[in-house]
DNA sequence: ATCAAAATTCGACCGACATCGTAGTATGGG
DNA sequence: CCCATACTACGATGTCGGTCGAATTTTGAT
């Protein structure tokens, strides 16, 4: 378990659907700024533990989001290289979505 | 018919869904391809023509394509303007992936 | 007026997925 | 060892969406 895709695996369409979801989207916006990374337990999102982990999981397995165990905890990080290698400009321009 | 959102009115989880489609991605590169504009159904994309006219309103009703109606055909264009102001870097990381 | 080409509409089907609750696992502290 | 915390696994459910085929509309040309 706990697998992430090598950055060359990493595929657009998996990016853009990760991405693509309101509950989704607001984790990766509170991981862009904590760069050290955070448990995305800690984060109030309105939906119950076992769907945040169908999450958490749909961005490691797109290749977005790093997560490492620590304690009982899991820290979850941006993957902002990988990223920012194979889509240049493309998280930059999610995050400075308004809307 | 033909609506399409101002811009004001686009949002980031609408265009995210529509670009993460294979075969909506595909015409985004064609489009990105023709600044002019073209009919979709010139692509073949080995979908029939009720699923590219399905596909075509995702796109334009997410902000993401403009739609025109030339004699009995349909001119779609890319919303670079818009898209580039809205979430700069966006589509460019986009268009650049390899995979 | 008739015809052909391009696109849309409608209904159906079916797989994907966001969500939840419950039960289970794992880690660390007392 | 026991317990609490954090997370995961599993199954169920309801909705969304990509796909198609058939029928319809629209436009332009003959």
């Amino acid at each position: 378990m706990l697998a992430h895709p090598e950055r060359e695996e990493i595929r657009i369409t998996s990016v853009l659907h990760a991405l693509a979801d309101p509950v989704r989207l607001r984790i990766v916006r509170a991981l862009a700024a904590h760069e050290e990374g955070i448990s995305c337990g800690v984060l109030d999102l309105g939906v119950t533990a076992s769907t945040l982990t169908h999450h958490v999981r749909t961005l490691r397995e797109a290749g977005v989001v790093r997560v490492r165990p620590q304690g009982t905890s899991r820290i979850s990080s941006l993957r902002r290289d990988d990223l920012d290698t194979l889509y240049p400009g493309l998280l930059d321009g999610v995050l400075a979505a308004q809307r």
